[in-house]
DNA sequence: TTGTATGCGTTATCAC
DNA sequence: GTGATAACGCATACAA
């Protein structure tokens, strides 16, 4: 537990010299800095993070608050987004906020306590009545929609556009009656509705009705819950040909549905998700989906983050771009 | 930004009183208690954690280093760290290894830093030869095997005893021919010679002859690797009837190898995995796997460094119980 | 019950 | 090129 001090006292130098070799300041000569190198090694020296973060006022960690990290989406997300920290030597400290508004202003809160240099906040729950909440005195990036008009940044998914073209896809393999698996929204710009748009949007391209009784609306965007609706679907009677589905994970508890019902797929229904989520790949059968490109997302999310974190300033959108992925579940 | 002592000012009180308020000293008269509460909510004070961590030398923060976050069985784990570690008023900064032993020693010299109160650390790439790494001064919790006789605790997955089972099981359903598709260890106590002898004590049991040839190593765990292995066991003709996968990531990868062959599961071959992953009940066929109680290691985790960090001794190991989780991929 | 003094370890400023 | 000084904001020990 060597302090600055007892390196510099070894060294025969002043407590500076140490730090500006710490810091590899350019104006120390060679010797000098070899003799405090050495009894850097000599007493094992660590720089003391909590002192260094309160002189300095930045910590190196940025916050990321997602609904839960054991979601597929948002694991994979993670994993995105700590690697291209790490790539900019900032760490990165998860919250878990259930996708509840409270537990998303709680986040907020936090970093005011200087506690992350920035936050990467998934709003789920929030809607765009909280706009006031988001006026913190340090950076944010919004991994969502633009819903808010406070000074953050926002990394957005192609929402519309990638539903619009899911559905296009269906149709252009030969469905017509293509039912929606979908969230109930608590706002009314949240992904759920963007995508509905989306939905709404490629049938009115194709020049087919729109049916409510075909978009099904779960509280919760679990395997388990859409298996449970698909299985109703079916049993209820409700005729489709093809399903498109809000995420991947939706996705997998309505294959598993069907299966369990002998409803071929593609056959008799054609099925994709949103997320491309890795599992996807490797189901029976595979299942289409749509890729919003998380990595590119991540990168810029950090990026954004990072770059007002250095004192830049405006606020900047960006959009991913989406690819459709087309695997069995939607073969002809 | 106000500090303590702009509080202070504010509330005509010494900055002690204004720390003691905050920290909910008992002797604090009511009436000055309201005084300050006053001033801070007129100020918007919020507590400098940085100071804060300076002063009290710790940071309320642990390190939680895994291969990837995003792995089924990852995400799963650090969702219960996390939450364990909210509930203890803690917080979870995510270290990514990708598996490998330097990546691992660079994290335990982090904390050094006094980066972290405390560390959990999934080793897989570290071998018993590191014990001398793990000599640190501050507590670490081991996520795997006793190999280590450092002064850290373990909480160890059962994986002798959880591969013994489930070679048994499928056993029972009839399986006389039983691969095991594993991984190129590193240690001679990793994840995968444990599980290794499990499924070696099981044949004993039985009565069954080890064959060498059944026993498929793999450089990386991951589902398309398990895949590409599985094709070739089929297509250059391997004879087995059970397929004991060392994580039911390879066990996805492994399921969607045999569809792809027609080889129907559970009738021609019966399979396996380990971990439970939540995936794994909606899989078509659903795959029957061992659950090894993520839950109570990361709550064991969590409580066993909490322990140690508030200066508890002794070094602890937790084995956690498994259960046999029989699904569609082992049906009789 | 409240206040004073002091130090946690680092670094910015500015002088030498 | 190097060093003295001060300050970041808080909390501990002790005094009043």
């Amino acid at each position: 537990m060597a302090t600055i001090a007892d390196v510099a006292r070894a060294a025969g130098v002043s407590p500076m010299t140490v730090s500006n070799v710490i810091n590899g300041h350019p104006h120390v000569r060679d010797s000098t800095r070899a003799k405090v190198l050495a009894a850097m090694t000599a007493l094992d020296y660590r720089v003391n993070v909590a002192a260094r973060n309160l002189r300095r006022g930045r910590t190196g960690v940025i916050g990321l608050a997602v609904p839960e990290v054991n979601r597929p989406y948002f694991a994979q997300f993670a994993a995105a987004i700590i690697a291209a920290a790490q790539r900019r030597d900032l760490r990165v400290s998860i919250e878990q906020t259930g996708a509840t508004r409270e537990n998303e202003l709680a986040v907020l809160g936090l970093s005011r306590n200087r506690l992350y240099d920035g936050l990467i906040l998934s709003t789920v729950g929030m809607g765009a009545a909280d706009t006031e909440h988001l006026k913190v005195p340090y950076p944010v990036v919004i991994l969502g929609e633009r819903i808010f008009n406070g000074p953050v940044d926002h990394v957005a998914m192609p929402n519309a556009g990638g539903a619009r073209a899911a559905v296009r896809h269906l149709a252009d393999r030969g469905c017509r009656r293509i039912a929606m698996l979908t969230g109930v929204e608590t706002t009314e710009v949240g992904v759920s509705e963007l995508r509905l748009t989306g939905y709404r949007l490629a049938l009115q391209d194709l020049g087919l009705r729109y049916d409510p009784g075909l978009v099904q609306r779960m509280d919760e965007m679990s395997m388990g819950a859409a298996a449970e609706r698909v299985h109703a679907m079916v049993t209820g009677g409700l005729d489709f040909d093809g399903l498109f589905c809000l995420t991947d994970t939706a996705a997998m508890g309505a294959l598993r549905a069907l299966a369990d019902l002998a409803v071929a797929v593609p056959e008799d229904v054609k099925v994709i998700g949103f997320d491309n989520i890795e599992e996807g790949r490797f189901l029976v059968p595979s299942l289409s989906t749509v890729d919003p490109d998380h990595q590119a997302m991540a990168e810029s999310a950090v990026g954004l983050l990072a770059r007002r974190i250095d004192g830049g300033a405006g606020h900047e959108e960006f959009v991913s771009r989406f690819t459709v992925i087309a695997r069995e579940s939607t073969a002809v």
